[in-house]
DNA sequence: TATTTCAGTAAACAGTGTTTGCTTTTTGAA
DNA sequence: TTCAAAAAGCAAACACTGTTTACTGAAATA
């Protein structure tokens, strides 16, 4: 059974943190704490981002002082990590199946970088923190949190199986380098995801040429990426 | 007359400072220390990033005074955005004509993407802070600086200029939007740069699938990319 | 019931960016 | 040359961080 907590817009982040029925009260109780925690954090955080969240701040309002947080967390980076955690799979679970029809599936290739970008702008400071500091993958355990890591793999996976359905439907490039080619495209959206959470303007007011809108934009940075794939 | 100071490896970096032969000795004198104080910073940003960045750590190693740096810059903020802006700068002057010939202006327009994506790689901190923070353009002119977003506007510039060329030449699809495909373009690139100086490994160890070197990933995106706008 | 464990706090520690007074040096004009 | 003004530099303080320590008081356990 999963906690769904309502934080202040629409996102009811599902936490992995799971409230189980034969939990000792006492345990109940300190689950509920520490949930509480991570929700002042989320808000905190969605408005201004890592440098507005600190720990006093933080304290203060849940009306606990700042050394009790450390009951709950080793670190701020601790609680961060799985505020980002959280966030990014989110991101992730899109449950729509590949369908098997040629022009149909163009449109579902399409929807993916759409989602992902889309997702990415909703939270765009998570989205930032979420690949802030550079992470290794055996080697510096310390330095990041193994879930995110296993997070973005997943992600990686998602596209590539994507890729390869398209070639296997024929609709794509026979000859195309899948693994090569599926870094491109998580590239590409996470360029255009992290530009425009960086620059809001970037689609509408930058320099001179036309205005386009945000999801002008997005749809034709997609159609774009989708169709230098296609045969 | 500009001033080049050397750095760490093998850029040497050529600051907007002027230091000019009908100066006050005083002024000389103030601009060599502001230049100390600039090529510190810069040593300890290459290495470590705007994290290992501290006021009372770069007055210690040119053996002054934590306030003194404060008779040379006004806050933190102002001495990081002067290293952020020589970088951008130094990413752009690359002193190549666009080719008018169809075969050679393919290479050089890829090499335009490659150099960016390469430059932005050679020192991963600098790039990454110059897009760290959300920046407006008219609206909030304290949270950046002004050339901060000049430089970033230049280099839109000189991509769609070179899109523009490639349309002109007839060597892209000539319905394109060039706007549009110059920011998908920037994205893209930016994209890439960024999550290789992320994850170091996201080329050769990223889960599963052959290892791809850097300089693979890197022209096959570009490569990709271009492709996609050529008829 | 006695003991141990744990939640919570206030205060301190070490670090940060920045400001304030003050001294010393340097500059520019009388 | 002399003298006021300006600037350079510093030590110390201020307000803020994340984090740890020592200490309560209240539960949980034996």
């Amino acid at each position: 059974m999963y906690t769904i907590c309502r934080l202040s817009p629409p996102w009811n982040v599902r936490v992995t943190e799971i409230i189980d029925e034969d939990m000792s009260p006492a345990e109940r109780r300190r689950q509920k704490v520490r949930q509480t925690i991570l929700d002042a954090a989320e808000r905190v955080f969605a408005e201004e981002g890592e440098a507005g969240l600190s720990i006093r701040r933080l304290a203060d309002e849940i009306d606990y002082s700042p050394g009790a947080i450390y009951k709950y967390f080793d670190s701020k980076q601790e609680l961060v990590d799985e505020l980002k955690e959280a966030f990014f799979a989110q991101i992730l679970d899109r449950g729509e199946q590949a369908p098997n029809d040629r022009a149909l599936f163009l449109e579902y290739a399409r929807g993916c970088l759409e989602h992902y970008i889309r997702k990415a702008l909703e939270r765009p400071h998570h989205y930032a923190a979420a690949f802030s500091g550079r992470m290794e993958f055996e080697a510096q355990p310390e330095d990041c949190a193994v879930s995110d890591v296993s997070n973005k793999k997943r992600a990686f996976e998602m596209l590539h199986s994507m890729v390869e359905g398209g070639v296997s439907i024929g609709l794509f490039k026979q000859d195309l380098d899948t693994y090569l080619a599926s870094k491109s495209l998580w590239a590409s959206s996470h360029g255009l995801a992290l530009i425009m959470s960086h620059m809001p303007q970037f689609a509408s007011d930058f320099i001179t040429g036309p205005r386009h809108s945000e999801d002008q934009l997005i749809r034709s940075h997609a159609a774009f990426l989708i169709e230098g794939l296609t045969a």
